[in-house]
DNA sequence: ATTTAGTAATTGAACGTTCATTCGGTTGCA
DNA sequence: TGCAACCGAATGAACGTTCAATTACTAAAT
């Protein structure tokens, strides 16, 4: 696949980005994806064989880019510090990249996240997670308790903060970030 | 309004969740969710004036029932009592009420929330979740950061929780839900 | 270097279906 | 008698998808 196929193919895929935010998936007709980025109807069904299809590889994109971006630090760093470190890059993406939180957001809440479920292939994202929570509890930092309580609380705390920010609620400010991961730190931690 | 009334309308709403649940907001014909009520398409444009007024009140109707659900807490309790007894009551409803609580999650991260944020009439579950905090911050019980903050962690963390639980990634066992609260509890309480 | 042929990418009008909404008529109740 | 509730076929617009035709690119042949 050489770069202008690359163009096109991402084109789509931020086109289908903003206009599904705007006006939600069925809001959303691909002649008004195809218009705004710059091809014809026909050309999204060269790159994608449904609607459907399209909206799937574009969570997954949408997964990997987030990804690459939260784990990329540095691994002399002390646990705690990774702990805010990963977190912080987590909101910042989110809050820098809202089209993306917001559709990822949809996604899953919606029957569209049932297709991907069945496919019970660990990625990327939750293997490193699990890894850095299994670190933590092995060496006796943070409280043995499960991955998935572990996820509920970092993860959701997080979500829920970039969700009250985007809504307007609370201005974004460094304050309320700090005592929130602050919370979450001292209350998984070890005594 | 009649009690017969009431049953239809009830029943649209049933129908209208159970369905939007399985095939999302535009997967649902008004047809469809006329057919699984048992009445005519046409009634359902005596109740409502269109799908998304539908979709609208449906939600405002949901978010009630939830509400009337998590407060009704003896005053007496010592606020840490409380502060486990609303979050495990909003949890016990929503993995009760799974189609209640999908619904909300969809339509929160949906084009639709922004028609319904804009009316800034704050309702009943901010109110009362706003007091229930101020009250423990001025008893000095729990540590002062803003309500929003507060919010993301609580509410955050149960529906990380009954996202989980939903999807099966994790069995609906009271080991992780009493780990979560007490995380939760420990991250905001003053030491 | 130029031609050629084959393949991939692209186009957008046309098709057939689906769906939200309407409306004229019917029922049931006060 | 009047009005609200209710019905469901009809309407017309919108949308996902197809497809026959066109263009752009690649590389082998001359």
């Amino acid at each position: 696949m050489n770069v202008q196929l690359l163009n096109k193919k991402e084109a789509i895929f931020e086109s289908t980005l903003k206009l599904i935010n705007e006006h939600g998936f069925h809001g959303t007709p691909m002649s008004q994806i195809a218009t705004h980025a710059n091809v014809a109807t026909g050309t999204i069904y060269h790159y994608f064989n449904s609607k459907d299809e399209l909206i799937l590889e574009l969570f997954k994109y949408c997964r990997e880019k987030t990804n690459e971006h939260i784990f990329n630090f540095d691994e002399d760093l002390a646990y705690k510090e990774r702990f805010f470190y990963i977190w912080n890059r987590l909101v910042d993406y989110y809050l820098t990249h809202k089209e993306t939180f917001w559709f990822i957001e949809q996604f899953y809440s919606s029957p569209y996240y049932e297709l991907i479920k069945q496919k019970k292939t660990t990625y990327y994202g939750v293997d490193k997670m699990y890894l850095f929570f299994e670190e933590g509890i092995k060496s006796g930092i943070i409280r043995n308790v499960s991955f998935y309580t572990l996820i509920s609380v970092y993860i959701g705390s997080a979500t829920s903060h970039v969700k009250m920010v985007t809504y307007g609620f609370c201005k974004m400010q460094t304050k309320g970030r700090e005592d929130l991961i602050e919370i979450i730190w001292n209350g998984v931690k070890n005594q």
